[in-house]
RNA sequence: GGGGCCGUAGUUAAGCUGGUUAUAACGCCGGCCUGUCACGUCGGAGGGCGCGGGUUCGAAUCCCGUCGGCCCCGCCA
C-alpha cells in the first residue's frame, strides 16, 4: 500500500479517482450497517465510509478501529452530494474503502486529540507529542514554518549572510544570567550559553561581511513568564554603514512579509516612530500598547499654579520636584468603590504608595476623596477643566518622582484597558521606541548602568555630556513594539575604541577590567571597524501574537515551564557522581536551615 | 525572593458553612442502528478527592507543611 494523497487534499474534481491515504484515525461513527471513520494528517481530515455492500472484506477491520490507531486506506473517492459536509475542506468528497491496513494501535489517549478541549496544560506538556497532534496546535507550528521561510526568503534578497554563531561561549558580565557548562578539558572554567550573539555579530561586520542574519537560538537564564522562556528564538540581524532608517527599513519589510503570510494584510510603511520620552510621558510604558486611548495626563503645572491648592502631600510632592499626573476615566467606563480599591491595592503592588483618586460630581464637586474637604476649590475646577472631566468621570492620581508616577499610571492604564476591552479585537498596532536613556541607574546598587548593552552608540548630540551627565544621554537603540509587546530592539553600536573606552569609564569598568571581560573586541575596534548596527526580533512573540496564541509556550514545539522543566523528558535531571567527576564538579551539598 | 489562582473518575468540572453508598458531562467497555460528521439509543465499568501530618466521634471539605501547574512583581543589559 503506497500513499497517493494527503487527508487535506482530495477534492469534488478528484471524484472518481482510487485513492490511498494514511493517517490517525479522528473518530468513528460506527451506524451498525456502515462505519464513517474521520481519518487524519497534519494536512486534514477526509471521511472514510465503509460499507459492507462495496466493502465487504474490511467491514470487520473498520468496526475494530479506535481513536488514534494509524491505518491506510484504500478505495475510491466518491462525491457526497447532499451530504457534503461544508466545515471540511475536503467535505465534498469521502473516500469508499475497499482495503484497510492497520499499522499501529494506539491505547486510549490520556486526553482527547481535537481542537477546543482544555486538557490542563501540565498534562499536555508531559504528552506534548499528542498534544501537537491537535490540528489548532499542529497548525501553530506550520504557521511558524511559513513566517521563517519568509524572512530567510527577504533576508536572502536583500544581501545578508547567514551565518552561524558560536553557543558555547565566555561569559561577559552584566545582561542576563548565564547557563553555565563545565568544560571538561579545562578543569574549572566554564562555557556559557550564549545569551545572544551580540559581541560576534559586531566581529562579523569588522570581518566585512555588511550583512549577517541568523535565525539563532539564544538562552537566559532568568525567571520565566509567559513571554519568556529559558531557551528563545532571535531573528538576529547587523548591518554595516548604515543608520537607523536602514534597519528600521529591512525590519518592517520583515514585519510586513510576516504579516501578509499569518493575516494576509502588509502593515503599512514607515512604522510610527516615538522617542522614549513621549511613550513614558504618555502610557507610563517604554512599549506602549497605542491600540486604545485613556492617556496619562500631566497636571503639575496646574497644581503649581495654585500652589497645590491647600493640599499637602500635593505641595510636598512639587516641593521634591516630583509630577502629579492622572488618568481621566470617563464614564463610559465605571468604576465601582470596590474596583477602585481593587486598582489601589494593584498601586501599592507596583510600589506605589496608594491612589488618589475622586468621582466628579455633574457640579463638579468630588466625592469618594480624601481630597474633598482639603483641596480648593479653584484648583479642583481647573483640574476638572484640564482633565476633561465630566460628571461620573474618575480621576485616578499619581504624584511624585516622574518614573514612579508614569510606571504607575501606565500598569493602571493597562488594567483598565483590559477590563473594559479597549482593544478591539484583530487591531495591531506596530511602532518603533526610539532614544532610549544610553545609561540608567541600577535600583539595586545605585550605579550608572547600561539600559541596552554597553556597546550602543550614544547620540551624538549628547556626546559632550556624556561624562557630566550621564543619566541625560540618549543612546542610538530602538525597540520594536507591537501591540505592547516588545518584539525587538536593537541599536547602532560604537564602532571606535576611543568612544568606546568613554563609555567604559562611565560605567565604572577598569582598563583592566574591560580589556580582561572583551579584550578581542576593544582590539577588533583598533583594526578596521565600520560603522554599523542592527537588531534582534523575537521570533516566538512574533508568531505568538501573527498566530493570536495565549503564551509563547503555544508557539514552541517543546517549551519548559515556569519552574524550567520539560514536563516530558523530565530535565532538568540529576547525573551520576562519575558524570560530575569527569567534569570536575563537586556538589556542595544541601543547605542547612 | 514575594503576591495570587489552581490540583476531585482517563478528561473537564460540581461538591469544600465537616455527616448515609462523592455528582455530572465527555471519554472508555458492551448491545442495537446504512448517511453520520458533537451520530443516535440502551446498558455497564471506573475515583476516594496531589502528597504528608494535624484537629475531630467523623475531613475533598478546617489547620499546618510539602510537591506540581498557571498568572503577576522583582529579575530579564
Amino acid at each position: 500500500m503506497k500513499r497517493t494523497h494527503t487527508c487535506g487534499a482530495l477534492r469534488q474534481s478528484d471524484a472518481g479517482k482510487e485513492a490511498v491515504l494514511f493517517g490517525w484515525v479522528a473518530s468513528r461513527r460506527n451506524l451498525g450497517g456502515c462505519v464513517f471513520l474521520d481519518l487524519r494528517d497534519r494536512s486534514g481530515i477526509t471521511q472514510i465510509i465503509v460499507d459492507p455492500q462495496e466493502s465487504a472484506g474490511c467491514m470487520a477491520a473498520a468496526s475494530e478501529l479506535r481513536p488514534e490507531w494509524v491505518i491506510g486506506v484504500a478505495g475510491t473517492v466518491r462525491s457526497r452530494g447532499a451530504n457534503a459536509n461544508p466545515r471540511l475542506p475536503t467535505g465534498a468528497v469521502e473516500l469508499l474503502a475497499r482495503d484497510i491496513q492497520v499499522f499501529s494501535r494506539s491505547e486510549v489517549p490520556p486526553f482527547l486529540i481535537e481542537d477546543g478541549v482544555d486538557a490542563r496544560e501540565e498534562l499536555r506538556l508531559t504528552h506534548r507529542f499528542l498534544d501537537l497532534r491537535r490540528p489548532e496546535q499542529n497548525a501553530r507550528l506550520q504557521l511558524r514554518h511559513r513566517l521563517v521561510q519568509r524572512v530567510r526568503r527577504l533576508l536572502d534578497r536583500e544581501g545578508f549572510l547567514e551565518i552561524e554563531t558560536p553557543v558555547l561561549i565566555k561569559s561577559t558580565p552584566g545582561g542576563a544570567r548565564n547557563f553555565l557548562v563545565p568544560s571538561r578539558l579545562q578543569a574549572g572554567s566554564f562555557y556559557a550559553l550564549a545569551e545572544s550573539p551580540q559581541i560576534f555579530k559586531q566581529l562579523l561586520m569588522i570581518a566585512g561581511f555588511d550583512r549577517y542574519a541568523q535565525i539563532v537560538r539564544c538562552f537566559r537564564d532568568e525567571d520565566l513568564r509567559g513571554d519568556r522562556q529559558p531557551e528563545f528564538t532571535q531573528v538576529d540581524l547587523e548591518m554595516s554603514f548604515v543608520a537607523p532608517a536602514d534597519v528600521f527599513a529591512v525590519v518592517e519589510q520583515i514585519l510586513q512579509e510576516m504579516f501578509e503570510e499569518a493575516l494576509g494584510v502588509r502593515p503599512e510603511r514607515p512604522f510610527r516612530i516615538m522617542p522614549y520620552a513621549e511613550a513614558m510621558e504618555r502610557y507610563g510604558s517604554d512599549k506602549p500598547d497605542t491600540r486604545f486611548g485613556l492617556e496619562l495626563r500631566d497636571v503639575t503645572e496646574t497644581v503649581r499654579a495654585h500652589g497645590g491648592g491647600g493640599v499637602e502631600m500635593l505641595q510636598k510632592a512639587l516641593a521634591d520636584g516630583g509630577r502629579v499626573k492622572a488618568l481621566a476615566v470617563p464614564p463610559e467606563l465605571p468604576l465601582s468603590r470596590a474596583e477602585l480599591d481593587g486598582l489601589e491595592e494593584k498601586v501599592k503592588e507596583m510600589g506605589g504608595r496608594g491612589l488618589t483618586r475622586a468621582k466628579v460630581a455633574a457640579d463638579g464637586s468630588w466625592t469618594q476623596t480624601p481630597l474633598a474637604k482639603r483641596i480648593s476649590p479653584e484648583l479642583r475646577l481647573a483640574l476638572n477643566g484640564a482633565l476633561e472631566a465630566k460628571a461620573d468621570t474618575a480621576l485616578l492620581f499619581q504624584f511624585g518622582p516622574a518614573r514612579q508616577v508614569n510606571t504607575i499610571l501606565g500598569g493602571l492604564r493597562l488594567l483598565l484597558g483590559q477590563k473594559f476591552s479597549l482593544v478591539k479585537p484583530g487591531t495591531h498596532h506596530l511602532l518603533w521606541v526610539v532614544d532610549f536613556p544610553l545609561f540608567e541607574r541600577s535600583e539595586e546598587t545605585g550605579a550608572i548602568v547600561a539600559s541596552h548593552h554597553p556597546f550602543t552608540a550614544p547620540h551624538p548630540d549628547d556626546l559632550d555630556h556624556l561624562e557630566s551627565d550621564p543619566l541625560s544621554v540618549r543612546a542610538r537603540a530602538y525597540d520594536l513594539v507591537l501591540d505592547g509587546v516588545e518584539v525587538g530592539g536593537g541599536s547602532i553600536r560604537i564602532h571606535d575604541s576611543e568612544t568606546q573606552a568613554r563609555i567604559f569609564k562611565v560605567l565604572g569598568i577598569s582598563d583592566e577590567e574591560a580589556r580582561e571581560k572583551f579584550s578581542f573586541l576593544l582590539q577588533a575596534l583598533r583594526l578596521g571597524a565600520p560603522p554599523h548596527g542592527g537588531l534582534a526580533l523575537g521570533l516566538d512573540r512574533l508568531v505568538m501574537l501573527l498566530a493570536g496564541a495565549s503564551s509563547i509556550r503555544e508557539v514552541i514545539a517543546f517549551p519548559k515551564t515556569q519552574k524550567g522543566q520539560d514536563l516530558m523528558s523530565g530535565a532538568p535531571a540529576p547525573v551520576s557522581p562519575a558524570q560530575l567527576e569527569e567534569l570536575h564538579i563537586a556538589p556542595v551539598g544541601q543547605k542547612n536551615q
